[in-house]
DNA sequence: TTCCGACAGTGGGGTCGCAAT
DNA sequence: ATTGCGACCCCACTATCGGAA
């Protein structure tokens, strides 16, 4: 198969909005891909490389998208593409660079100019052809004549949607079905949805629930087999190495294997929460720097188990896994492992559990149905995360001209606080989210009024206009020149009610720091 | 016919490792 | 030593399709 065949088919899938219609595009190409060609065809028209980030981005590829020359020797196949990036992820080290650079070069002069646009995107992780892993699944099921619950299942199970491609394809459903959880083999974790209260969450779940802390930490999967114990992310990349704190913990437990889902973060000798930037330094890094005395170290949170010694418990209903949870940690000295929360509540234990949790410094909560199995991969109502939201009246400071669907718009804002001295506003973040079409064209057409400066990227405003904008809280920042930036800021509304001086000041934003 | 669950898109701040300067 | 790039932690929200009710 010729790379130009799979970037024909992303062509078709762009150019229909229907989703069936974009699935069948992709069908048609998997059906005829040979069997070896499955796994890199169905990875990029998921919008990623089958070996996963390669280390290039904009600025690397900058020069090869806009190459309109005409390519060089034979059409490019899909094996000669794969094998290519292949190489290009195995590149590192000194002189690096350079090696990259001229890998590159030969596979964008051997590309046609519409390969290299599809390969451009394809490796910025921004194909933008309205389909990803939701549609490419259907696809599969569609090309392989199977049930598109048996291709879901396996692909949580194994964690890689290339390989159930292949499986569903060569095997068919009895293959899908005879995927199992291994030990060993991280499954995609289930997600919990935004609720919009802890009372509507409540109402949608009914009293079979528990309510849970909702810590900021980072999400972690736990494998135990024997002494062996490893790690993951939320996004399936292993970090066994970097943690060994938790594998110790892990390691103590009273069983011979175990699947573990939780969340870990640092606390202080408090036991409060540290800043989630503290948590977060330890990821990437190669461990909690034992020679320093400020190592920072991970405790880690266990909310669910997914197998124990033995016994699969993922379709179990969580209240079994949470009696298989409860038995593993009973002892005193790994009742810290638990996750703290409440089974079956009243309304007014429930808020308890809430208040507890932001007393303590942490987040909110999670509400769980406690008869639901483990829906791996998914984002089902059967979890709901409630936090709570505060409010910010700021001053808009400029605008940036969006893309794709927001071409032509101006859309991520820059917010300002007020200074309380009466100087100008200072700026502490952005957002573009919270936008709806029309509040898109109302500043497409407002701004310009307003303007001061017209760089490349937008509009620089006169500090007038207030908009009320929701935030999850504040954090420290060395990009802002207050030393202050907002987390998760979304608009709510604009308040043409209020003048600048009116907004909210830097101190405000400063009491949300946590 | 209407409703709603799932998906894709559009990006936000911060931190690390790594290679180049 | 510093700088810039890329990857990946956390994440909210709207528009849209298509099946469920």
């Amino acid at each position: 198969m010729l790379l130009a065949d799979v970037v024909a088919a992303s062509g078709a899938v762009t150019a229909t909005r229907a989703r069936t219609a974009k699935a069948a595009a992709i069908a048609d190409v998997l059906r005829a891909a040979a069997p070896a060609e499955v796994e890199p065809v169905t990875a990029w028209l998921a919008g990623e490389p089958r070996q996963g980030r390669l280390g290039v981005g904009w600025r690397s590829l900058a020069g090869f998208a806009g190459d309109e020359t005409a390519p060089a020797g034979e059409p490019l196949t899909v094996t000669a593409v794969d094998d290519a990036l292949t190489a290009l992820a195995a590149t590192s080290g000194p002189g690096s660079a350079a090696r990259r650079d001229a890998a590159l070069t030969a596979l964008f002069s051997a590309a046609a100019p519409g390969e290299r646009r599809f390969l451009v995107r394809l490796l910025t992780g921004e194909l933008r052809q309205g389909a990803l892993e939701g549609v490419v699944l259907e696809a599969v099921a569609a090309a392989a004549g199977v049930p598109a619950a048996a291709v879901r299942r396996a692909f949580m199970l194994t964690g890689s949607l290339p390989g159930t491609a292949t499986t569903a394809l060569a095997g068919g459903v009895e293959a899908l079905d005879a995927a199992r959880l291994q030990v060993g083999r991280p499954v995609r974790p289930m997600l919990a949805s935004p609720g919009s209260s802890l009372e509507q969450a409540l109402a949608d779940l009914g009293a079979d629930v528990t309510v849970e802390f909702k810590l900021d930490g980072a999400r972690i999967q736990v494998h135990r087999d024997g002494d062996e114990v490893r790690v993951w992310t939320r996004t399936l990349r292993e970090v066994t190495d970097g943690v060994p704190e938790l594998a110790e913990r892990v390691r103590a437990l009273p069983c011979r294997t175990a699947v573990l889902d939780g969340e870990t973060l640092a606390l202080d000798d408090d036991g409060r929460p540290r800043a989630f930037q503290d948590t977060m330094s330890r990821f990437g890094s190669d461990g909690p720097g034992a020679d320093d005395d400020a190592a920072v170290l991970l405790s880690p949170f266990f909310f669910d188990v997914l197998h124990l010694d033995g016994v699969d418990l993922l379709d179990e209903p969580l209240h079994v896994r949470l009696d298989a949870l409860a038995g593993l940690l009973a002892a005193d000295e790994h009742a810290a492992l638990r996750m703290p929360g409440i089974r079956s509540p009243a309304a007014e234990a429930a808020a308890q559990v809430l208040d507890d949790a932001l007393a303590a410094g942490h987040e909110g909560v999670v509400v769980k149905a406690l008869d639901a199995p483990y829906a791996a991969g998914r984002r089902g109502k059967a979890w709901q995360k409630v936090k709570p939201v505060h409010t910010l009246d700021l001053v808009v400071l400029g605008a940036e001209w969006g893309y794709g669907r927001r071409s032509g718009s101006l859309s991520n804002i820059h917010l300002g606080a007020r200074d309380p001295d009466g100087g100008a506003p200072v700026m502490v973040g952005k957002t573009f989210k919270g936008m709806t079409d029309e509040l898109l064209a109302w500043q497409t057409r407002t701004f310009p009024e307003l303007a001061r400066e017209e760089p490349p990227w937008g509009l620089l405003l006169r500090p007038e206009l207030v908009v009320e904008i929701a935030v999850d809280g504040a954090q420290r920042s060395t990009r802002y020149p207050g030393g202050l930036a907002l987390r998760f800021a979304r608009v709510l509304r604009y308040r043409p009610d209020k003048t600048a001086a009116e907004a909210d000041t830097l101190d405000a934003v400063r009491a949300l720091l946590a």
